[in-house]
DNA sequence: CGTTTGACAATAT
DNA sequence: GATATTGCCAAAC
């Protein structure tokens, strides 16, 4: 975890911990970095993630469990489609069963 | 160098 | 319950 310089970095590395089949929030990751309700950073960070390699963008939802970012990807649909892949159903552009697959890396990781 | 905005969240009205 | 406001940090303008 290392929280060097780079607030990107840190989030990067979380969403990399993220389980396969599982989502995380913006604000979990947040919550992790030890912020509070800084969460946009969060989402700034995982703007410049499509950059980095190895980034599971697509396993970062709003705490909605809704897709906000899926635009940000190669195609709209990408987002949906790899969560679909790893066993996860989305509907509506919406996360089922999101309060059983939410992964809070201060909870898991504690 | 000051202002605005950004893949959000929590609180207040 | 839904809308409005505040907080947080960094990058873009």
């Amino acid at each position: 975890m290392a929280l060097d310089k780079n607030f990107f970095q840190d989030v990067y590395e979380v969403v990399k911990l993220v389980p396969e089949g599982r989502v995380t929030t913006y604000g979990a990751i947040a919550q992790y970095l030890g912020l509070k309700s800084s969460a946009r950073m969060v989402g700034w960070a995982m703007n410049q993630a499509h950059v980095v390699s190895g980034v599971p963008a697509h396993r970062v939802v709003n705490r909605n469990g809704l897709l906000t970012g899926k635009h940000h990807f190669e195609t709209p649909q990408a987002m949906q489609l790899r969560l679909e892949q790893e066993g996860i159903i989305i509907v509506n552009d919406k996360v089922q069963n999101f309060d059983t697959l939410v992964w809070y890396p201060v909870k898991e990781l504690l």
